[in-house]
RNA sequence: GGUUCGGUAGCUCAGCUGGAUAGAGCAACUGCCUUCUAAGCAGUAGGUCAUUGGUUCGAAUCCAAUCCGAAUCACCA
């Protein structure tokens, strides 16, 4: 149990004692004291005053001294001060929490097994290569699953690609006409970024054929419809599900193309599933479903034959499930593909890593599961996360105002190799030392930066400003785990040694509590970005950790410390903190050097 | 227009189950490397928490209205 837990559950066992009044642990408010009055932890007692009718004042001493006289080993003193009851942690506790954690190799996982759940996340299309968009979401997709299995819970991570439709088509279309039979191979390009091109290429020309068309007098909306570029590539969609074996056979190679572009991206960036659905596959999911609802009369249909939900009981509006040719469209799809994951995998909870454009899209997809009265339906979450923007505005691939992935990948480890020579602090280095450190460096920095944003915001990214390596950064906490391995290094672990209990034993110095108190919240905080979906807290928790050892760093000397004991002290400190950064940094996918 | 989300320091962000004098990083300015890694530490300066009203012992946090911004409301995915 956490020790706030523990201050909760003492304080609502010491007022029923004494007021003969039951509280819940939780309904009791304990805050970190602030750093200008004396104490460590601080119960707020306006709450309380209310219904038990003393004074703050009254009630603080009263339940101070309780407290205090009750649980010798978790509190030495107190003080009141307005309504709020200060409490002081005494040293001892700090010394038995550092003995008890450096002895046990695992720091954050003692939480039993969990609910199963499933992460889906990635998603992406198979006409261009991923961008900074695609980043955060591999980045929040890979980063809460290991957060929820730190949490006890098993994780079936999964990826559900968009192989099919109009899109790739696009790309189809562009490479038959002008790639003259170039290939990734023959051009020595990646396979994301070669078909890619291809899809650039095919806006260029549609854009020149919209041109021609209102020149000649069309709408524009027209023109867009009468492109024969887009006639085409409409026509190539037909053939495709008509099963048309040429065409098949294109769109085979190009999304072999796609697909091994995309597995070196994935690989870097250490995003992995354990399975993977492909469109091609599901998009016909779901249609026996629409049956089922048209008789349970939760479907009803249109004199043209299309069928839809009234979903305006639930505030919403009437809602299309299937087209009135027969075809189904992309919710009903979505709402198959639920069902076949619920019986494929049976998790208690799904969890949708997808962008916030599409909060409606999932509200009535959820909606229409609970209609259903599917199983899947209870256990679907939007993990809706914002759109990263630049200074210059939504990132739009038409307008080509994207950041690619690889290269923004690339740069970020090419910055951290310039700063890595600069600095010459690992010249000893093989090459293949300095490449990996530069990789986990320049990732570190790009992973952390996209991370440590609430999910739920949409956040800008500045390419002139956003690289930085001090301060808040992933780099920043990387630096603070190598300064520590260095310092074991030279020294040795102190984890095996004992501190020699003695009367006079030497005080705690703040920076030591501080890094103390940390130290013990982790379980806690993981348990927390667990419950929010929320990995943004695991890196305010981190910085903070790496924080406060610098500044105990600074202003104390560890393996020169004065005493013996002292030394072992910090030493143990000192290993647990870079065991909880470099656990912490491994739930947001960072890997941590032992030198920088 | 409806719905949803957001507006906190020059910039990027924390804080939001109501609690003590609103915090970090960047940028600016001062100091600190002859002993553990200066990708660091300590400090200065920077705020009408969009606005107005309400709820109460107490509001950045809750409620209402207003202003500004974004997303969405397709027989697209």
């Amino acid at each position: 149990m956490s020790l706030t837990q523990q201050i909760k559950t003492v304080t609502a066992k010491a007022l029923a004692d004494l007021y003969q009044q039951n509280w819940l642990a939780n309904d009791i408010l304990v805050n970190a004291t602030k750093p200008e009055f004396t104490g460590d932890y601080t119960v707020v007692l306006f709450a309380l005053v209310k219904t038990l009718r003393t004074s703050p004042e009254t009630l603080g001493q009263t339940l101070g001294s309780k407290l205090v006289s009750e649980n010798p080993d978790l509190f030495t003193s107190f003080n009141v001060i307005k309504g709020f009851l200060n409490l002081v942690i005494p040293d001892q506790y700090w010394e038995k929490l550092i003995a008890t954690r450096v002895a046990h190799s695992d720091d954050a996982l003692t939480t039993p097994l969990k609910e199963k759940v499933m992460v889906e996340y990635s998603s992406p299309n198979t006409n261009k290569p991923l961008h900074l968009g695609h980043l955060r979401n591999n980045f929040l997709g890979s980063s809460i699953s290991a957060i929820l299995t730190a949490a006890g819970h098993p994780v079936v991570k999964t990826c559900i690609v968009n192989d099919r439709g109009i899109h790739i088509c696009k790309s189809m279309i562009a490479w038959q006409r002008f790639a003259n039979g170039a290939t990734p191979i023959t051009t020595q390009t990646k396979g994301d970024h070669f078909v890619g091109h291809y899809y650039v290429l095919f806006n260029n020309a549609l854009q020149e054929e919209v041109a021609a068309g209102i020149a000649s007098g069309l709408s524009k909306e027209q023109a867009e419809k009468e492109a024969p570029i887009m006639k085409a590539a409409q026509q190539m969609l037909l053939e495709w599900e008509k099963g048309n074996p040429d065409i098949l056979a294109l769109w085979r190679t190009m999304n072999e193309w796609v697909y091994e572009g995309f597995s070196k991206t994935y690989q870097r960036i250490g995003s992995e599933f354990d399975k993977t659905y492909y469109e091609s596959n599901t998009y016909l999911l779901g249609k026996n479903l629409v049956q089922e609802g048209l008789e349970k009369k939760v479907f009803y249909q249109k004199p043209d034959g299309s069928v839809w939900i009234d979903l305006t009981a639930d505030g919403l509006d009437e809602k299309l499930v299937q087209r009135s040719d027969g075809t189904s469209v992309y919710i009903t799809q979505d709402i198959g593909l639920a069902e076949q994951k619920q019986a494929e995998f049976n998790t208690s909870q799904s969890i949708y890593v997808v962008g916030d454009e599409q909060n409606y899209h999932f509200k009535v997809l959820k909606l229409i599961c609970e209609h259903l009265q599917l199983p899947a339906a209870k256990g679907i979450y939007h993990l809706s996360y914002g759109m990263v923007e630049l200074p210059t505005g939504k990132m739009k691939s038409r307008e080509g105002t994207v950041v690619d992935a690889d290269d923004l990948i690339d740069s970020m480890i090419r910055i951290a190799a310039e700063k890595t020579a600069e600095l010459g602090k690992v010249n000893d280095f093989t090459p293949e030392e300095l490449a990996s450190l530069n990789e986990m460096i320049g990732l570190g920095a790009l992973k952390f930066f996209l991370l440590r944003v609430d999910p739920k915001k949409k956040m800008l990214f500045n390419p002139e400003e956003s690289i930085d390596f001090h301060g808040f950064t992933g780099p920043f906490i990387q630096y603070t785990h190598a300064r520590i391995k260095s310092i074991l290094r030279k020294t040795g672990s102190a984890a095996n040694e004992k501190i020699m209990e003695s009367a006079d034993a030497e005080p705690w110095y703040a920076e030591e509590r501080e890094l103390a108190k940390l130290v013990e919240l982790f379980p806690a905080v993981i348990e927390e970005a667990a419950l929010q979906h929320d990995p943004s807290q695991i890196a305010i928790y981190v910085y903070q950790v790496a924080k406060t050892f610098n500044s105990l760093y600074a202003a104390h000397s560890i393996a020169g410390a004065e005493t013996n004991s002292l030394k072992i002290r910090r030493l143990q400190l000192a290993e647990l903190t870079a065991r909880v950064i470099k656990t912490g940094m491994q739930l947001l996918g960072i890997a941590v050097p032992e030198r920088m």
